[in-house]
DNA sequence: TGATTTATGTTATAACATAACTAATTTATT
DNA sequence: AATAAATTAGTTATGTTATAACATAAATCA
């Protein structure tokens, strides 16, 4: 079984128990961004879609269903940079913390990465102390990747 | 002289020291973010220019002026929320601190405020540990604001 | 003054996103 | 199995944000 069924089937268990469904277009759309090795914007992954499986993706399917995946905690919404990427912790079981994004500017390569607990505290103090709440730890760094920095 | 008169004074001086120009447009669009209490969208900017001083302001003019704007340090941009405001710190005279941002997501309130320089630096140094590097300090984050929490 | 740079106007279009309604499919219930 | 209910997907229209490309006007400088 090819690493990418191995996690289509691990998402698709993991939907069941959820009570949701993971669709065939679903899992299109999921296979779309576990195969790219960069963010991917709603109408990017229109285009792979009707490309790869010789279908019609309706550019509203594709925001519906990455809404739909993104509940399910298997993608992640890059707002700085209005892309989606697949969870790195996607076959994780375990409950996995809220990511960080480090997105290289210059080739849009994506990391998603942790920032410490404990850094993460003190930005939480801080926020707290201006009278504002975080209501979601999710941190979009603007970064360059070592390519692009050495090039 | 109001407080307006002499915040555009200022930024006026600055841009001249910078050898670049604060146009009487320019200005027009900087009043409008000094006198919003949350950031602005630019087609926002355009409605008000266009209603306050009855004049036709085209979307893309008031783009290059944001940008222009920014270039000077009297603005900043929000990704996060595809908005602009004017930057608090626009009569200082010493060089400021690159600005942090909380964002209201319920009523789009923002309040600019710095981590602190530790906190920063721990970030850096995870970032760099990914093999990644800043370009910009500037970190937007989604909040309540202690009105919209209690609420 | 004439040349050059800077700023603005104008038009077109790209890119991202949501609303509202319809049709098809799946699931549950009898 | 037949039907009702719920979910998913299709479709069209439109809203929102942003940039490209080229023309014109205004300010600055030589």
């Amino acid at each position: 079984m090819t690493r990418l069924q191995h996690i289509l089937n691990h998402a698709e268990q993991q939907c069941l128990d959820n009570g949701s469904r993971l669709t065939e277009k679903r899992k299109k759309v999921l296979s779309g961004l576990l195969q790219s090795d960069r963010a991917l914007s709603a109408y990017e992954l229109v285009d792979y879609c009707n490309e790869t499986y010789n279908e019609s993706f309706a550019a509203m399917s594709v925001y519906r269903i990455l809404e739909f995946l993104e509940q399910e905690q298997l993608v992640h919404k890059l707002n700085l940079a209005n892309r989606y990427v697949a969870c790195v912790h996607i076959t994780c079981d375990h409950q996995h913390e809220v990511p960080q994004f480090l997105i290289c500017t210059s080739c849009q390569s994506v990391k998603e990465f942790s920032i410490s607990r404990s850094t993460m505290g003190s930005i939480k103090r801080q926020v707290e102390r201006a009278n504002y709440h975080l209501i979601s730890e999710q941190i979009e760094l603007n970064c360059l990747c070592d390519n692009c920095a050495a090039a």
